[in-house]
DNA sequence: TCTCCTCGAATTGCATACAAAATGGCGAGA
DNA sequence: TCTCGCCATTTTGTATGCAATTCGAGGAGA
């Protein structure tokens, strides 16, 4: 009974899918993780029936890699990946400040304040300021009502943590908080266009923070590509 | 033998998911239509647990609703939604447009040009002609290399069907094939602005056009059995 | 006749069983 | 010692079985 309402809604395949997704954003899972269905299955008290249903869902949010016969494992996005990705959320994210733009409700001002408020106090610690600073993002898309838009967003902003983890670099904050202050001024006052430049260059400074690869951990095969080719191999 | 290699690619869940999409796409599963699981695996071949992950895939794309205990239908968005996913499309179609604009290789504009082709010859076709105008959109999209793009686009491209089937005039042909011969001639002659603008009215002109619904529920066994063939089940 | 209740059929939710494929280690041979 | 190939183990792919839930038909009572 108190199970039940426990799962938080939806089936417990929907739980499976929120644990593993909450894992992988806080890095507790790094890219490249290893997710085999029945250690999963095993710890969380499910069937692996519901862990693949979960594998599926997060697989096509693009958080993990599906390898037929072979398992699945927390994905790990090339750098270009990367790059395209921001164009994408750049496109996404004009679109919300558009239809935003001028139209916050007082109650929306609020919640939004308060939550960079949130960040500010948060900043210090790593895990949990990476979080904030994405959540600012999707509860912006949330206020727009556009529910295609918000779950792109959503996927597009999970899937960024993913390639900071890989290729930010380890001590500048991803998004600068007084970058999102100015932001929602801007989008209070109602000037779109600044306000569309504005998340431009937030999301444009975070991809070009992301250059250098954080060390080690890099696919050997990735590492290889880029010489192989010079060479005319493979 | 035979049969593994005509799935396609992918495990035998891909297949169900690829035959159900194409059923849906080709609106010969209508909006509202139930998906049983048990008369789709029986029908196909495969078991109840392989539907349900094809399931749990389209779902996640938008393409069928997924109530708890009461089993998956074909999504039947609200004009609402498909206002909002138009938007979305706009937003992500323009990055495509920009991104290639001044960039088709010669062979890529021979693709397009054979496709406009196809348009032009399946103007007669109901069913075809919705398919192949979907699919310039697509095409332009892969031309991009942007894989989040591609996978945003394809799914929007496809949930826009299924707001036609239910919102849309029946005698309007929903792309003028005209207006992509244009969108192709800008794109060509690098007129990255104009481009654009064309593609957004393109856009623009088919959520004008939104009005009244269709109907008519056949019986998914029979309606499946075309597409079983050419997967290569049962 | 209308409403509400109950029961049975149909359908989903989930676990488990078994088959097929990959992975890793060990030993034979060079 | 190094390499190759074979077998044991592990992990995935798929089907099936059982419990839980929903839906609808029919019947009792007002």
């Amino acid at each position: 009974m108190a199970n039940k309402e426990s799962d938080g809604g939806g089936g417990r395949a929907q739980a499976v899918h929120r644990v593993l997704k909450r894992a992988i954003l806080d890095q507790a899972l790094s890219p490249g993780s290893k997710l085999p269905e029945d250690s999963i299955g095993e710890r969380l008290g499910v069937s692996r029936t519901l862990v693949r249903e979960a594998l599926v869902r997060l697989s096509q949010e693009g958080l993990v890699e599906l390898r037929p016969n072979k398992g699945a494992m927390v994905a790990r996005p090339t750098l270009e990946e990367g790059r395209n990705l921001f164009l994408t959320r750049m496109a996404l994210e004009r679109l919300v400040v558009e239809t935003l733009s001028g139209k916050l409700t007082r109650e929306q001002i609020g919640v939004l304040s308060a939550h960079i408020s949130a960040e500010e106090a948060a900043k210090k610690e790593r895990a949990p300021s990476i979080r904030l600073a994405g959540e600012f993002h999707t509860l912006l898309a949330q206020m727009t009502n556009n529910t295609s838009l918000i779950r792109y967003v959503n996927e597009l902003v999970a899937r960024s943590s993913l390639i900071l983890a890989l290729y930010g670099r380890p001590h500048s904050s991803e998004c600068a908080v007084s970058e999102h202050q100015e932001l929602l001024d801007k989008l209070i006052a109602g000037k779109t266009d600044e306000a569309a430049a504005l998340m431009a260059h937030h999301l444009d400074s975070v991809t070009t923070r992301a250059l250098l690869p954080a060390d080690g951990d890099r696919n050997i095969k990735e590492v290889l590509s880029a010489y192989a080719v010079a060479e005319g191999l493979a």
